[in-house]
DNA sequence: ACGCGCTTGTGAAAGCGCGCACAAAGTGGG
DNA sequence: CCCACTTTGTGCGCGCTTTCACAAGCGCGT
């Protein structure tokens, strides 16, 4: 739609690279935990589990921040990412159905530690709102809109049952949340410009199930398929 | 390798596949709970949310289940993609964890309705050992190796810290657990064999928050780069 | 019986991502 | 200063994935 060849800048990071960034970066700061101040390519890529080809060219996407003989400055290329990925500065994040899943989600510890602040807990329950789930009081749904704009929330996450989910999405971008986190195993349909992440768990166990059914299979016919027998 | 002639149907289904079939599974089981017993590709993809091409070249790795001019049974389709995902079987499953997220999982109702069992929940904190969780009681680890062997556990979830993370994934896999779902923050190291999936929430965060900057810095340089600006 | 409209199944092309392999660039020792 | 060694950055080919486009197939109405 919008004009692809008069725009010269190169500022399309590969979507594949930018899935792998954060992998990266925490990779990175366990080295940095333990005081290593360089890392050449062959290692983190290891303690990533890529291959270290793809790391490369995955770095040099962002720019060239190594140096040839040596390898990459710890310190410097945390930085580097975190700058690409946004995370100098601090995100606000609300998250709505506070059950069993957005009960955890908010008492998880690791998000406030990357740039990502819990701003809000909202549930429709007149039984849930009004509680204090990690130091923070459950508002009412009916809030939505005031607590994103009070808050500055900027993105969303749905914890609800998958029957609310795309009405508590639609709510979140008329509020003007952009990028939302959805864990109910629906499809939201959004506008252009908003950005939908999904995370399924049931999804995850199913394709497990099918590469497992797939190995006993294989084993029953065809024998040597797969490098398995252990013990 | 195999020889393709007495073998009717190609038994490679491309990984990009695999993981949307629990997609269209969900969706044709919703339309069957509404009582349609046909739908066209074009349908059942804008449910999906995908391409219909895509979802028919899909399907046709599982066989040619549809009919032209009219569509694809929605019910024998629900069955044949059941069955290639290996869901007609039922799968053990043991989490381990049982912390904020593993509590989640454990109450969770949406697992069973698709072949999946808890079979066990286990932690190493005394405190939490004993206890009853969805109707389950929480076993020591130490009887992991056990507890795999006597429920006949295949699936093995990993809801601990992430220090702890690959020691309970190699007693796993020692104990004869060839899939994994891993929701630590840390690249598990297994054997060749063994699948493992990941499930990391802060990556989702992170993607997000790649996305939303750079829609940022194009609304404030470039003006008309992507088309938001809601209502 | 036949033709019309609809939908599937699939070639073909384009796009994307991966990993090999190597030239370029830097380091350190003598 | 030079040479041997290390490691980055990337050109290139390959295979997988997506999408287009259309012939073949099916049902229905006449
Ligand atoms: N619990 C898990 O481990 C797990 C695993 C996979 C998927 N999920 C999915 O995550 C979602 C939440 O799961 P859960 O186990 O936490 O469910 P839950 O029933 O425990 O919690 C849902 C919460 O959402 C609230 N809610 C319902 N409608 C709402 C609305 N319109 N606005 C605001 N709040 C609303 C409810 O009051 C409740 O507190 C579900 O879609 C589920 O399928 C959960
Ligand atoms: N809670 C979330 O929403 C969330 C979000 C993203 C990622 N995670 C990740 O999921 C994991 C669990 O998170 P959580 O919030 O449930 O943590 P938690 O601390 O609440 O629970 C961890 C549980 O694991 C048990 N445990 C520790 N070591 C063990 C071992 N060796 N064997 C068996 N059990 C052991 C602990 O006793 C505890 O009960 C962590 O790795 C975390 O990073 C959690």
């Amino acid at each position: 739609m919008t004009s692809r060849p008069p725009r010269p800048r190169d500022r399309g990071i590969p979507e594949a690279t930018v899935a792998r960034l954060p992998v990266y970066l925490r990779a990175l700061q366990a080295l940095q935990d333990r005081g290593i101040l360089t890392v050449s390519s062959e290692a983190l890529a290891t303690a990533a589990g890529v291959n270290s080809a793809k790391l490369r060219k995955d770095l040099s996407h962002l720019g060239s921040y190594g140096t040839r003989g040596v390898g990459y400055e710890v310190e410097y290329l945390v930085y580097q990412i975190s700058r690409e990925l946004g995370l100098t500065q601090d995100w606000a994040v609300a998250i709505v159905g506070i059950g069993n899943l957005g009960r955890a989600l908010a008492n998880y510890g690791g998000f406030g530690s990357r740039g990502f602040r819990i701003a809000a807990l909202l549930d429709a329950d007149p039984g849930v709102v009004g509680q204090s789930v990690a130091s923070i009081q459950v508002r009412h749904i009916d809030s939505l809109e005031e607590v994103v704009r009070s808050r500055g929330v900027s993105i969303g996450v749905i914890a609800t049952p998958a029957a609310s989910a795309q009405g508590v999405a639609s709510r979140f971008v008329e509020a003007g949340v952009t990028s939302i986190l959805n864990f109910a195993p629906v499809v939201l349909n959004v506008p252009d410009g908003v950005d939908v992440r999904k995370v399924d768990l049931s999804i995850e166990l199913q394709i497990l199930a099918f590469h497992a059914q797939r190995r006993a299979d294989g084993d029953g016919r065809d024998a040597r398929a797969a490098g398995l027998e252990l013990t």
